[in-house]
DNA sequence: GATGAATGAGTATTCATTCAT
DNA sequence: TATGAATGAATACTCATTCAT
């Protein structure tokens, strides 16, 4: 007979789960997936070990669930951004304004993004819903674009080229690594990239 | 007393070693670190469990070595490009013959290249590794674009930006994930955008 | 402080404690003890985990009531057997009639027999109530025969060892495991065999 | 990748696997399968519980080569006694000796077999074995029985019936746990009903 | 140097039993 | 009484590392 997952229904049991949940953000943000046992998470969420297993089929399924709701957290401000938009779209605003987002973003969610990518080389399930998330909003967005008005031949290319910039930079600012850089000149020179995708 | 690790000098340590590495190096690739236990690779590499832990401190110790071996392959066309370059620069030719370069250096090291950087997340010493890989690119490319005259504003950081460019797409371009793209029409694009940073 | 087993009295509890003991009963035939855990006991009756140790000790003093009920079950058939039987006895049609009675009480409680007599290797009082089980029949058969007029030397050894032969055939004829036996034929010659035990 | 399971080829090796079995082999007869557990076994063994691993694949395979064992032992006197007969059959002699060798088969192997056999009602593959056991024994005997001249009706159907009748007497003479039984006297009807199967 | 057997700490997961409600 | 969430000790199995030969 299969072990049931406890779907939780009251508060307190849903709040148990979150912090099950919340250890695991934690522990897999800072250490890593495989550096991390279910005896951590169990502590750090301030439960018994055994309980883990009754809200979650196994370790693998607490990073499913933390990958969702990193997906949801990376997700929305970009969506909101792009749900405001009027036309005539202002390529500049635009641009600083999608930078902006994608660095709060990324300045909230590095680690963990970087846990989650970096399991996408191991686990296909993990691999699989990065590409949905980008499939998703690079649609969205262009259509948002096209319904707008934007007329660049390419637009899905141009979005999605564009928003790869964006990821890639918000990376470089958050981490800041490299000393030689002047992020803010960098900066500017990304906003003008992506202004000439599409004007 | 600490266990020395051998600095193989005769010809059949050297080559011993190096079929660690080379096992090392692909069950990396295929399965990934985590799951690449240390009996498999002396098994591929035709070794003893025992013998690897005379070439290597520890495990760990592997990853770091074939880091070295995929930064050297990685970085050396580039920079060979880079060495024949001659003033005056054509940019459109200098962006699609980068981007061929990174496409085929992808191509062969998507693999190691992803179990690498998902380490980084985990490995300091594998994170560090990358940032200076990417610092030593970053300033010989801009030195010698320098040397030949290009006078852009902020070189240094348009160069680092344009890497981040090329290596985003070479990603995009290899694994070719989202259907809906037309990676012939990114390409032009992204060809576009590099050479716009320095003229 | 001790904690208390219920001796229900009121019919719901009567019926509670029905319906663990039936979902252990069936639990304990099909996959056996060790592979049954109490929260499917609690599932399978309808009840909650917790209740289970308000009727019983712990676990084994579930398969402790099974194995009465199964006991009681496994008894009365051949005692109902003997209370008909008069003088003078027909060992021809009590063979037989023995023989069926045995194999139908296998038919339906081999699967209970076979997890309680697997279970007598490693719990003493399960052993022991099946000697005393055996002990128990054994002395009331003596003692009928012996009221009817048998006479044969050493009676109760020969009633004890016909009790272990119907045992043994009652399993191989429900079984029917060897493809090559002829379970028609084996039965005559047991019959055979019971008869000359007391003739 | 699969682990390997060691074929030992060298003496000290042959020997550690031994003592991992010889470990099992009590441990499951005293205390059974269930309630034995891997590091008990390498314990007593007196070997890490890691190399366990290295001989058996899990601990159900340790059960599975001690129930060959078993087999192996529970077999051969039998066999030999069958070996050394000759015509004319004298089957009170005959009798008399199966039962003796019985008898010392059940003293040394009375606890291993009870707990193998009691593995049968959770493990197909004991059970199989068991099975396949009965039919070789009884096929074998048969065979033989025949050579010398046997020319009882359904003779398969009567081996088997008397390995049966054999096994069990074994039983209840070793455990001899009834009080009230004249062991001896019962051994007498026991022989006596062996003979009479077969002339 | 080389082998591969051996070690034993570490890990995910289960489950009999308890307890707050 | 009854619930079912919670506990945490127990267990099979793995694997980086060591070591006798």
């Amino acid at each position: 007979m299969e072990r049931e997952v406890r779907e939780p229904k009251q508060e307190r049991s849903i709040e148990k789960k979150h912090k099950i949940l919340k250890a695991g953000y934690e522990l897999f943000s800072n250490v890593g997936y495989h550096n991390t046992n279910t005896a951590q998470i169990a502590k750090q969420a301030g439960v018994s070990t055994g309980i883990v297993y009754g809200y979650f089929k196994d370790k693998r399924d607490i990073l499913l669930d933390v990958l969702a709701i990193y997906v949801e957290q990376a997700f929305s401000p970009v969506l909101e951004l792009m749900d405001k938009l009027e036309a005539p779209i202002n390529y500049y605003v635009l641009a600083k304004d999608v930078l902006d987002s994608a660095i709060g973003i990324h300045r909230s969610n590095a680690k963990i993004h970087e846990a989650l990518h970096s399991m996408s080389h191991c686990d296909e399930a993990v691999n699989d819903r990065f590409i949905e998330l980008e499939d998703e909003i690079t649609l969205q967005i262009s259509n948002k674009l096209a319904a707008l008005g934007a007329d660049a031949p390419n637009l899905t290319e141009r979005v999605h080229f564009a928003m790869d910039v964006v990821q890639s930079f918000a990376h470089e600012y958050i981490f800041d690594n490299h000393t030689y850089i002047d992020y803010g000149a960098m900066r500017t020179i990304v906003e003008n990239t992506l202004v000439a995708l599409f004007i």
